[in-house]
DNA sequence: CGTACACCCTGGCCGC
DNA sequence: TGCGGCCAGGGTGTAC
């Protein structure tokens, strides 16, 4: 269930166990994800060395060594589950909705999980990545330099949409998902209504470090739990965290000095958890 | 052009 | 226990 520091903590578990090796294997066990799979997914990929493995917004980006990219996208439920060798003399039988099987030349197996198949894979080659259609659009990178007071109040100037659809727009940052943008402006006290156009000044000032500081909290989370998930199951993709706004109808605002409710309301067909009290 | 909404798919949960 | 309805963290295409 991935945003991004979820994907950010799925990309560094990738790196442990494909960065330097080689693709032995690749299975496709059904061609019909999001997308279809690229025509000879696994031929293009067998026998090719990763030589990097970045994230870029939620997508994950493997750099292989004849210049092929491979994107990955988890959507709303992917998951990679890694097994080695010395967690266990065989590896786990498949099951229901392992869609992709990448084999690593250690002996180490990637298995890419994704129950309602939102995900999607798609090849492209390195001097084509920037302008290719998941990437050519897509702002600024939430915890990058570029991101800041200014450039966001520049980017949401005259748009009439509520703050919260803005920074859900891939277009104005990169990477926010639902829940962190209500985390993000419950933490610095801007309701989810508010058109994004006045959200500027103060408030920008504001809101920019609340996004970056839900963000590289939930990674720290997202790093600590990898080390106990990847110790029992391998399992990448999820890590408990607790919010304070998301998920959270009825209960007490926890903004100190707040003594206000959370309401759960609906934009543009999605929830949105908020207090009405402190958030203005 | 920007914005709003349906849709892709499966599974889990809740109320009856 | 069974079943229908609703919900879910994303991105895209279409209609206005």
């Amino acid at each position: 269930m991935p945003e991004l520091p979820e994907v950010e903590t799925v990309c560094r578990g990738l790196r442990t166990a494909m960065e330097g090796r080689v693709l032995t294997q690749v299975t496709a066990r059904r061609p019909d994800l999001r997308f279809p799979l690229p025509p000879d997914f696994e031929g293009r990929l067998r026998g090719r060395r990763i030589e990097r493995i970045d994230r870029r917004a939620k997508y994950i980006v493997v750099h292989l060594d004849d210049g092929q990219v491979l994107i990955m996208h988890l959507g709303m439920s992917g998951r990679m589950n890694l097994w080695a060798p010395q967690v266990s003399a065989e590896p786990p039988p498949l099951a229901t909705h392992d869609h992709v099987i990448f084999e690593v030349g250690n002996g180490s197996r990637v298995v890419f999980h994704d129950p309602r198949r939102f995900g999607f894979m798609a090849l492209t080659r390195e001097d084509e990545l920037a302008s290719h259609p998941y990437f050519a659009h897509l702002g600024p990178e939430p915890l990058g330099d570029i991101f800041t007071p200014d450039y966001l109040s520049q980017s949401l100037d005259g748009k009439r949409t509520p703050i919260k659809a803005a920074l859900l727009d891939q277009r104005v940052v990169a990477g926010l998902g639902n829940i962190y943008v209500c985390e993000a402006l419950h933490m610095s006290g801007i309701s989810p209504r508010r058109l994004a156009c006045s959200v500027s000044g103060q408030r920008a000032e504001r809101l920019v470090p609340a996004i970056r500081d839900v963000l590289e909290r939930a990674i720290q989370a997202g790093g600590s739990s990898l080390r106990d998930y990847a110790q029992v199951d391998g399992e990448l993709g999820y890590f408990q965290h607790s919010w304070q706004a998301y998920g959270r109808e009825g209960e007490p605002c926890g903004q100190p000095g707040c003594s206000g409710t959370i309401s759960r309301i609906v934009q543009s067909g999605r929830s949105t958890f908020f207090c009405n009290k402190h958030q203005r």
